[in-house]
DNA sequence: TGATAATAGATATGCACTATACCTATATGC
DNA sequence: GCATATAGGTATAGTGCATATCTATTATCA
């Protein structure tokens, strides 16, 4: 491809990332359509099934999920029967959510298939190469998170 | 972070492609905003202001936006001033797009913004890592795009 | 050539995802 | 005990992207 029309585009790597994560989001959701699955409710499921008793607040924090949008993700799930939603006996504000067995199932099913997802995206990928890939994504993300810690209010005298 | 809740996700390139994403896309859009621009736009800018003449039919094909939705983008840059329309004279279906002195102005300085951001965002990235990651978004992206070249339709004999 | 199909662009509209504002109930800290 | 913070929920709006359909023009080909 010698003249391409987006040739001054391609000097930005977030360019790059733009269109393989195109790429990978339409194959993934292809993937999961047919289970019942999106790409956030899948990765809602998968923390949940792996850790069992997360409270809400938790899985919006680790996926950077604002909360009202957990709550109806969540909803999804339940009325599916794949997890249920008990209240906390130490904290009468807070669910502790867990899967149900069909959701144990449908996440052992699910994973395969974005297992063969992830597999098939990066086909031809030597291991070295996969791990570097998800370091410098991992180098990235934390260069965006920089300096957003703890902002060090200052409090002027009165 | 010895255990992380979202462990079971980290095996996959693509949910650290998302989270790194996540993060260029907030970054460049800050970046762009008071510039009047946003990702898409700019990227559009981009092609015009290095292709002079280029139709939007080309633009939507090169940058994967739907026909519809690049009528737009041109409408937003065309009321800056930044871009203007004018009838193909070879076939009057269809416009050419070019900057106006404007148009290339702000491309200058939005290209170097964008420039400061990739750069921020890369910080600590030796150019060989740089281009590493560049070569397997690529690959990634290639092997999206596999299988779905001119399917062969078959037409049955009636 | 004249009918038909294909193409360039535009318009209207809907859907999916995310974000914001605000509410209740419970818990915590001084 | 009261102010404040936290967990969760509801309603709703904005954004981005996709689909269906339209007009005008060009291309195809019997």
């Amino acid at each position: 491809m010698p003249d391409r029309i987006d040739t001054a585009l391609r000097q930005f790597s977030g360019y790059h990332m733009k269109r393989a994560f195109n790429v990978i989001q339409a194959d993934l959701n292809a993937t999961l359509k047919p289970l019942g699955l999106r790409m956030t409710s899948y990765s809602v499921l998968s923390v949940i099934a792996s850790h069992a008793g997360v409270r809400q607040s938790q899985l919006a924090d680790a996926l950077s999920i604002e909360r009202p949008n957990v709550v109806q993700l969540i909803d999804e799930l339940e009325v599916a029967g794949w997890i249920s939603r008990n209240r906390d006996p130490s904290d009468r504000r807070a669910w502790v959510l867990t899967c149900t067995l069909a959701g144990r199932e449908k996440y052992r099913t699910a994973t395969a298939a974005v297992q063969d997802h992830d597999a098939r995206l990066t086909t031809g990928f030597s291991l070295a190469e996969r791990e570097a890939l998800i370091g410098l994504l991992q180098r990235i993300e934390a260069n965006g998170h920089k300096g957003e810690d703890d902002v060090p209010v200052t409090i002027p005298k009165p």
